[in-house]
DNA sequence: TAATCACTTGCTTGTTGACAACAAGTATCT
DNA sequence: AGATACTTGTTGTCAACAAGCAAGTGATTA
């Protein structure tokens, strides 16, 4: 419990080293892709041995689960902020906007859990169930969101909240990936305005097509 | 030009290697994915030597991005007669037929192709640009299908061809993401088929919003 | 037509350097 | 002194390359 200036607590060490490692395999992802990316140039990279990624995180996959883990709470802190209470086709589109932030705040997270993700395509992915579970949590928010919102009377009572809830998550997986191969010539803010709009006119209980 | 029996000439020998090696490095794909197929491997399962496969193909990403490719005509072909003639509204509802289809036919085919496509987002992948590269066209095509649905009456004037092609192939992006992720819980033909509906209702010039 | 010879091409085996994973050690905290 | 953070030594695997072998090919000659 005692601690000089300069040195730190064994747990304060880990944590820091940590997110060192974690900070340094983000960048290399970014720039070398998972695959060329090796545990000795993550070490050396965050500061420390070429063994210190194995020796922390037991493998490559471990390490690079951790680091989809560690990106993905963020993540879905933010988005939990950005939505807020609202829900419905509020929270839809807000959880939109909520995205096209993320990845203008934070695009190194943002891509780096993308290239993650897509990588868990891979049946020897050893964070494959990370990423089913984290799909699988999207879209069952997104149904009860749809589901309180018809309970509010702002949704049409004659969707069916899976159903949009579905088709809500694939958009919004193959947005992003499409954003991930091709950053610069992917709309993504105009693609998102066009689908807030697609939301309002399909689930919107006054259908009053007018304009 | 003279050839005994069994003795083939030159070209249905590289002919014949060629199919092995793409065939075997299919299913290992398949079967471990993309990191933890070894070239050798491929080469002894589809039975020759375990350095064939770097002769012929270069590198792993080569033979990968061959084997991207292979499939990727197979299934542009395929897409082609699935479509046939078809624009507008009927075109895109013919596409989405035909992926699930395509799908439920050559299964290994479609599954391996989207594997690809994922291992595609990283960095140092070798046939990023091939990936692009067929998404752009998918898109364009889109786009021209709703265009010539506008001339030809069927698809409302005051929607964008661009910004629908951009939805529709983010669309399929994602499902067939997610399809990937957990074949067995998602929906593709449901999925589909909602799409469809949807399709017709934002799209077709009478919106008499029955039923 | 048939035999031979120079050359090309398909394929295999030998080798090297890089890397993940593990084991055994050192340094720092408690 | 014991535990814990971290480093260094080592091994087996793999991609990539290089050198070699064997089978195919086409031209020349008789």
């Amino acid at each position: 419990m005692q601690q000089e200036n300069n040195s730190l607590s064994q747990a304060e060490r880990t944590a820091l080293s940590d997110k060192a490692l974690l900070d340094a395999a983000m960048d290399l992802v970014l720039e070398h892709g998972p695959d060329k990316t090796t545990l000795a140039m993550i070490g050396e990279t965050a500061g420390y041995s070429r063994g210190l990624a194995t020796y922390r995180f037991g493998s490559k996959g471990g390490l690079f689960d951790s680091l989809c883990k560690s990106i993905s709470r963020h993540w879905l802190e933010y988005l939990k902020q950005g939505v807020g209470d609202k829900v419905g086709i509020d929270a839809m589109c807000a959880a939109l906007d909520t995205i096209y932030k993320f990845e203008q705040e934070s695009p190194r997270e943002a891509r780096t859990l993308e290239i993650l993700y897509c990588g868990a395509a891979s049946p020897s992915s050893e964070f494959r169930d990370t990423a089913i579970g984290i799909r699988r949590r999207q879209k069952s928010d997104v149904a009860e969101w749809v589901r309180q919102g018809q309970e509010a009377g702002q949704v049409r009572r004659d969707v069916d909240a899976d159903e949009v809830a579905g088709q809500y998550v694939a958009y919004i997986s193959g947005m992003t990936y499409l954003w991930l191969m091709s950053p610069d010539s992917f709309d993504f803010h105009g693609s998102n305005e066009v689908m807030k709009k697609q939301l309002r006119d399909s689930l919107a209980v006054c259908t009053a097509a007018s304009s």
